[in-house]
DNA sequence: CGGTATCCCCATTGATACTG
DNA sequence: CAGTATCAATGGGGATACCG
């Protein structure tokens, strides 16, 4: 039961991180908010997204896609041309992390100027 | 200005991506967040760091100690008592990161009601 | 207690080649 | 074009031991 020392903390801390850590497996890492931010502003093809995201690869890009898209964020649309052709977009779901992109930048803009010396 | 076209995609991105890339390399992995959380509700030494933060090895928390403390984020001071007491603290610049930290938590509750169906 | 040093492993990445 | 297959290399993370 009941954690007498420094609980309610430890109580409140494994209580409030579990949404986060849900949050932060998922989009931690480089690619992930920065194919979102790429897509954002438009649905794209697989190669555009390459093009956009700098330093991103074949291999990396597909498996980041796959994972985008099992969680809802993105819709995988092939059409049966040729050569083949495959849009991408974000979804709904994927739109609500705008907010968290917002904060992230602005967070971001402010660390920058407190490390640069202001 | 009609940026009708994919070119105005192509700077806005590279222009916003900046802020949010310096708080991606900084925040992004597993534990940072976490452990930021961990402090912002008092400050603790190492080892009740560890308990705190589950999964987390006394390798990795040094390092990634040094790094937040590296980014202000968090303050370090050691007592010179034996056994040695380090104490760490979130800093005021740490605790701007309560704002995104917040909208990662509003984001995976949201998201894993999603997931789960609803 | 608060770490560092070392070894070791395997997961992620890069490079390259290939296919529908 | 939109990926997949394969191989090799790198390094991050666990386990353990040790030190001030």
């Amino acid at each position: 039961m009941a954690n007498t020392t420094a609980n309610s903390t430890q109580k409140e801390c494994s209580a409030g991180m579990l949404p986060i850590k849900d949050a932060l497996t998922l989009l931690s890492g480089k690619w992930k908010i920065p194919i979102i931010m790429s897509l954002s502003f438009g649905g794209k093809r697989f190669k555009e997204i390459t093009k956009e995201v700098v330093g991103l690869s074949d291999k990396v890009l597909a498996k980041e896609l796959k994972e985008l898209e099992e969680n809802y964020l993105i819709s995988r649309t092939a059409l049966d041309t040729f050569p083949p052709t495959v849009a991408y977009e974000i979804t709904a779901h994927g739109r609500t992390l705008e907010k968290v992109i917002l904060e992230l930048k602005n967070w971001g803009l402010q660390h920058r100027k407190m490390v640069t010396g202001k």
